[in-house]
DNA sequence: TTGACAAAACTAATGCGATTAGTTAAATTA
DNA sequence: TAATTTAACTAATCGCATTAGTTTTGTCAA
């Protein structure tokens, strides 16, 4: 009965590593109490029940990409951040299928605590997208155009739905050219 | 004790009726059985499982999608027909919420019986495409754009993960703009 | 240093939905 | 009309989430 010195925080990280490794529809208390060592009741002191945990991931999750994309700008500018957000969104989605995926459905826009942890995600995205010249209406717009390409495009990926033999990763090359060079017309000039 | 008349179409429609109204995760056989009168277990006449019935929802979603589409299309090309169809998947994803998140989820590329119900939309798909300039290859990496894309984004709308109070139909037409100009830099001429 | 209190394990028990087993009644068909 | 198949039914099991109530471990103040 010796204390395992868990912590909400160690929980999610190891639901992150678990869903990535298993699907996320697959995580179980059970299974999350076992990796470690405790009985599953016990989770209890630590969390409020498996969809709140789910909904932690999640904002682990954004947290994380967050971060990347951050990394990912840093120095660049215009379109070419454009396209380095892009690429690491990617990235990071492809390489944590578990944690997108609790990202994803757990996207609802609800309530505080969902917003402010992608509210600096949307301010980045605004900042990059404003050294374009499009009016603030239009960046709004496109932030949407590219949310629904990467998070389709990823979670297609992650799901293995892509049967077509040929490479994946240009097609997502060729797509965020089509989408730079789609928004080259919408500038005012 | 009098029989329900049932059949796996029927309560398939049935599950579809139910998942776009309380949520495909909400949709259990005990549900679909007090629907239809019945007890839960006599399902089990009709069904192997539940699972397998959401992947019959997700079929039975393909099929009808592919309808629309087809209707969408015809008279119209080129661009114009592109056009047409993103409009037509938009609304049908965002009217049937329930079918199309089963869609989704079980997009996964597996055994012949989902690959043969989306073939037709591919081939469609395709002959649209092949009116612009574009070499075989592009095409098919562009097919992926476009269900990134369109998936992407009703799966976005359904789940109201669009928080920003601007028209969210307006920023659906203007991605799908952005899509259909980015091509353009791609014909062959 | 120790005793009280809070935190974090534990065991036992409940509940709910999926699924299986075995039974019976309704249709169909020979 | 009897035999067979089909589709209900009831009873029972299983797995996992969750709750209740108990015990142990740490921590912290006297």
């Amino acid at each position: 009965m010796a204390r395992a010195g868990l912590d909400r925080n160690l929980i999610i990280e190891k639901v992150a590593v678990l869903a990535n490794d298993v699907g996320l529809e697959n995580v179980t208390l059970k299974l999350v109490a076992e990796e470690f060592g405790i009985q599953t009741p016990s989770l209890y002191n630590h969390i409020k029940s498996l969809d709140e945990l789910k909904k932690g991931l999640m904002l682990y999750g954004w947290k994380q990409l967050e971060k990347e994309l951050l990394l990912a700008v840093a120095g660049v500018s215009g379109y070419d951040a454009m396209r380095a957000m892009c690429y690491a969104f990617y990235e990071y989605a492809t390489t944590n299928p578990g944690v997108f995926n609790a990202m994803l459905w757990y996207n609802k826009f609800q309530d505080e605590e969902t917003q402010s942890a992608t509210k600096k995600l949307f301010v980045v995205l605004f900042k990059v997208m404003g050294t374009l010249n499009l009016s603030d209406e239009t960046i709004n717009h496109l932030i949407r155009t590219f949310r629904g390409f990467l998070e389709g495009f990823a979670l297609l990926v992650n799901n293995g739905a892509f049967g077509n033999p040929i490479s994946i990763r240009e097609s997502f090359e060729l797509s965020v050219e089509v989408l730079l060079n789609g928004i080259k017309g919408l500038e005012v000039v």
